[in-house]
DNA sequence: CTGTGATGTATTTTT
DNA sequence: TACATCACAG
């Protein structure tokens, strides 16, 4: 299929001026971005004109490689990655026009960010409850997602008292969060137009993938860096859009012909990727949304067989189906297993699958799970080395000043913070002045002022490596050793083999890494990729299972799909009744798992399930009812 | 300061 | 179930 259809063809051939592409799932959608990019390269753009936004990181390497295979020397500067990526370049570039902020900055994950508001609502004298943390972190990212300020962002009145904080502490620690990648570089371009015009001029072409799920920070980045020019374009698909809940919005789409004037707009309707059974029955479901506007999708692949559906008695039951189907399918029509994967809605229901799949040894992976790089012992190390780099890395410095046990404790922690804030020092700083005076004040004493020297020197000794130019893979692995983690480990950990593992895998990764960055292969630059790509692992190669959540579905295509724990409460999640708009983007989430299949999708529910240790008798999803009968065989 | 064990409470989705 | 937090003893 070489062959681009008519639409496609426009699309394709499009250059200048706005152009808005709703492209249906599995209507080739990548194929027309890279080729219409291919194009422009061809006709003699270049390459460093355009700018290629995609929503995650595999998507923007995907999208690299295509248009490197479709004209490779002409590529070599060509801007492709994601909205975050994007705002850490230009911050690392123009974040000095900026009042207080530094170019050398960290970026927290969730993690951090967490503990920051922990320690905050500590200080305030409020216990930190889980989920209040959660709540106040979702609503500093609202805020920020919406590009507010705090005056103007009705917060609850705890976020109103912890917000300040939470910015002194990442302002003093020189970290920014993931949203102050868009958010920053948005203040920056309304104070300084200046830098707004550097990157207009730029980027003169801007493509934007997965344009539904674009939030309003995104979505005026866009409109800036596209002002003059105004040549955009965006291909999404609003039956897709499944993240609301991270502020996309329809109206987005819905508004493009009206914020960028002129625009045109295509619509891709033939679908090349799975049976028309398969189309029939996601059709069927969609349509049972409201706020959308009416497409049907087809495609001349053939029917295939129906769509298989299952109702097992319990979770483990439904492995057992499923690990069943896997085996015959594979058996019958020799399909590997990389093409078969196993979707569903909330990431504790792997873990069935995990056993079964484990104790009948058929190799899986899960796809997104807890992340390699949030792991506790890559966390330590990565901290170490921030702390390396950083005198101000407070959150950081805490996590690892222990390790291995130096008896410093969450008391000297404290004191320690209170003392760094009150001179308005940063803590490495204070930590030299302290083991340097001769105990004045009697701050420290003994123990831990014994145990902050023999940090400071395991500092100072990964520093001088950092000065003498020891690449980072040596670095870390000089860390590991200097501090004796290994033995720290081994000491107080059962999975023992598997953390150590882990961090071998980890030097593995920084030598990897050097070798593709011939240029500058620098410490930072390894840290601001880690935290940037944390999650994206390289398992593309292996021929395994996949397993996921349908919100990691997006953009991927399998031979067969199975979406299981097709019931009330969990698809639909819980947290949707009631909400009408909230039940259509569940559908929504639904739909992009079964348009992921090629040849064959089953579905599954379970009457009983597991929930907290304690069996709970399920409801068949409401989805189910939805679906035409004589496309569906129950199995 | 550190380690232990009891106790209670939580499972949406992610760059 | 399982994980995190807390109280208490060493």
């Amino acid at each position: 299929m070489v062959q681009l259809n008519e639409e496609q063809q426009v699309a394709v051939q499009h250059v200048e001026g706005p152009l808005l592409v709703l492209a249906g799932a599995g209507s080739g959608k990548t194929r027309v971005v890279t080729h219409r990019i291919a194009r422009l390269l061809e006709g003699g753009v270049h390459s460093s004109k355009i700018l290629a936004l995609t929503f995650t990181n595999k998507a923007a390497d995907e999208m690299c490689k295509r248009i490197e295979r479709l004209c490779s020397h002409f590529v070599s500067l060509l801007t492709c990655c994601t909205f975050h990526s994007l705002g850490a370049r230009i911050l690392r570039e123009s974040i000095g026009g900026l009042e207080g902020y530094r170019n050398d900055f960290f970026i927290y994950d969730e993690g951090d960010v967490g503990q920051i508001i922990k320690d905050g609502l500590s200080s305030l004298g409020v216990k930190g409850d889980k989920k209040a943390v959660r709540s106040i972190r979702e609503e500093i990212s609202r805020m920020k997602n919406d590009l507010l300020t705090k005056e103007e962002f009705s917060g609850s009145p705890l976020f109103q008292k912890v917000f300040p904080y939470y910015q002194k502490r990442l302002k003093d620690s020189n970290a920014l969060d993931f949203d102050d990648l868009i958010y920053l570089p948005i203040q920056l371009f309304r104070e300084k137009p200046e830098f707004l015009k550097i990157y207009q001029k730029r980027w003169e072409f801007i493509s934007i993938d997965e344009y539904q799920d674009t939030n309003r920070s995104q979505h005026l980045m866009v409109k800036l860096l596209g002002q003059n020019h105004q040549n955009i374009f965006a291909v999404g698909d609003i039956d897709q859009l499944i993240y609301s809940w991270r502020g996309a919005d329809v109206k987005h789409v819905f508004n493009f012909e009206r914020d960028f004037k002129g625009a045109r707009v295509l619509s891709l309707k033939q679908n090349y990727r799975s049976t028309s059974s398969i189309l029939k029955v996601a059709n069927a479901l969609i349509k049972h949304n409201r706020q959308r506007v009416s497409k049907e999708l087809w495609s001349e692949i053939g029917e295939g067989e129906q769509v298989g559906f299952y109702y097992a008695q319990d979770e483990r039951e439904e492995a057992r189906f499923v690990l069943e189907e896997i085996v015959k399918r594979r058996g019958r029509d020799c399909i590997p297993l990389r093409e078969f994967v196993v979707f569903y809605r909330t990431n504790a229901q792997s873990r069935a699958f995990e056993d079964l799949f484990f104790q009948h040894r058929i190799p899986y992976v899960v796809v997104g799970g807890l992340s390699f790089y949030q792991r506790r012992e890559i966390k330590d190390i990565l901290s170490l080395l921030r702390v390396v780099l950083s005198d101000a890395d407070f959150l950081s410095f805490s996590r690892t000043v222990n390790l291995p046990s130096r008896g410093i404790g969450k008391v000297t922690l404290q004191k320690l913070k209170l003392l760094s804030s009150r001179q308005e020092i940063p803590i490495l700083s204070l930590c030299r002045k302290i083991i340097s005076e001769e105990d004045k004040e009697n701050c420290l004493r003994g123990k831990q002022r014994e145990g902050i020297a023999d940090y400071l020197r395991l500092i100072d000794d990964l520093r001088s490596m950092v000065k003498e130019g020891l690449s980072p893979g040596k670095i870390i692995k000089r860390a590991i050793e200097k501090m004796g983690y290994l033995q720290l480990l081994e000491r107080e950990e059962e999975n023992f083999e598997e953390r150590r593992e882990n961090l071998e895998a980890l030097v593995n990764k920084a030598a990897e890494w050097e070798e593709e960055r011939e240029g500058e292969p620098s410490l930072s630059f390894l840290l601001e990729e880690i935290s940037l790509k944390a999650g994206m692992e390289e398992t593309d190669e292996e021929d395994t299972v996949r397993l996921m959540t349908l919100h990691h579905g997006k953009g991927l295509e399998f031979e067969v799909a199975f979406i299981v724990g097709m019931e009330e409460d969990l698809l639909p999640h819980a947290n949707a009744r009631g909400s009408e708009s909230a039940t259509e983007e569940e559908r929504r989430l639904c739909y992009v798992g079964m348009t992921r299949a090629k040849r064959f999708l089953y579905l599954t529910s379970s009457l009983y399930r597991l929930m907290w240790g304690t069996p709970q008798v399920m409801r068949p999803s409401r989805f189910l009812k939805e679906l035409p009968r004589r496309y569906i065989a129950k199995l």
